[in-house]
DNA sequence: ATAGAATCCCCGTCTCACGT
DNA sequence: ACGTGAGACGGGGATTCTAT
């Protein structure tokens, strides 16, 4: 069994790339520093740092290494970190979220209620989601990425489901397909909205009527389900929009898509560095509230 | 000359086997 | 169960090596 004290300082040493400068950070002398590095190039069989100058580079297996070692650190401190209380009415304490604007529509509201009943100065600055890259939380620039679960997210991240979801097919009222069933034919036939925060000019719908044999006419693309349904609301085109977002909304003609899609997850996102923080744990606490069932 | 890494030597601590 | 000694291991200080 490796020393696996050893994976903090290599992650010290490839962190500050100094011997020197790893040994104040852990507190060790440099000779001490330097022994513990003898010992990583004999465990890992790679010299990690070599001379450069007066100084030490990183060996190509060394960087391959950084951000795994690290992670494993973060992760084994996350672990190890006591689970105390914390008095989330004593928190001041910016969160930054990142998620859809329709999510926000959703449960903006009820969620900064319930933030402020324990913890008035807790605050949220909310971001838009445009993309699904980790690489904000992994930074420390997002604290929870709330969205669709992407299987490709990788074990960086962690997740967790807070509601299933479904697209459902929404028109103005007085629409044709207000009256009478919503045949695959009379659907297919409708001028379409699509909505694609990536620029796609088709989706899963599509692929699902193509392998009915069917297809529809997308009239116009926008790049959120807010846009698709203000369109619709005042248009004959036709949008598909995820069930829980528009339950809330009357003014609007809702149905059944007539063909089977299958339902999506929607999830937060965080990274274990968070993991056992007391605090964030409470915010997640929150959103799992107020997005159940 | 200087800064920083590597090495040598010595010391303290811990583990383990062994004897009482 | 407890004490003891050998050996492994890791730390610090002093010194050496190397590049600037």
């Amino acid at each position: 069994m490796p020393d696996l004290n050893l994976l903090i300082t290599l992650d010290v040493l490839l962190a500050e790339g100094s011997v020197e400068r790893a040994a104040k950070r852990l507190h060790l002398s440099p000779s001490a520093m330097s022994r513990a590095l003898a010992r990583l190039r004999h465990t890992t069989g790679d010299p990690l740092l070599v001379r450069a100058g007066r100084g030490l580079v990183p060996t190509p297996h060394a960087l391959a290494l950084r951000e795994q070692v690290s992670r494993l650190v973060q992760e084994a401190q996350a672990a190890l970190r006591p689970a105390q209380a914390v008095d989330m009415a004593q928190v001041e304490r910016t969160f930054t979220l990142r998620t859809s604007e329709e999510f926000i529509e959703c449960f903006g509201a009820a969620l900064l209620r319930r933030i402020a009943q324990e913890a008035p100065d807790v605050r949220l600055r909310l971001l838009s989601k445009t993309d699904k890259d980790t690489a904000p939380l992994r930074d420390a620039r997002v604290d929870l990425d709330i969205g669709v679960v992407d299987p490709s997210a990788g074990p960086e991240v962690l997740t967790q489901a807070l509601f299933r979801d479904r697209l459902v097919g929404v028109v103005r009222n007085g629409h044709p397909l207000s009256r009478g069933t919503v045949s695959l034919r009379r659907y297919a036939e409708g001028q379409h909205l699509y909505v694609s925060r990536r620029g796609q000019d088709r989706g899963q719908i599509d692929d699902a009527l193509q392998a009915l044999g069917v297809t529809r006419q997308i009239h116009t693309i926008v790049a959120g389900f807010a846009t698709a349904i203000a369109l619709a609301r005042d248009t004959d085109l036709i949008a598909s929009v995820p069930e829980r977002y528009i339950a809330q909304r009357n003014e609007l003609f809702c149905f059944e898509l007539p063909l089977s899609l299958p339902t999506f997850s929607v999830a937060m996102l965080w990274h274990p560095r968070l993991d056992a923080d007391p605090a964030h744990r409470w915010l997640r606490g929150c959103l799992r509230e107020v997005c159940g069932p």
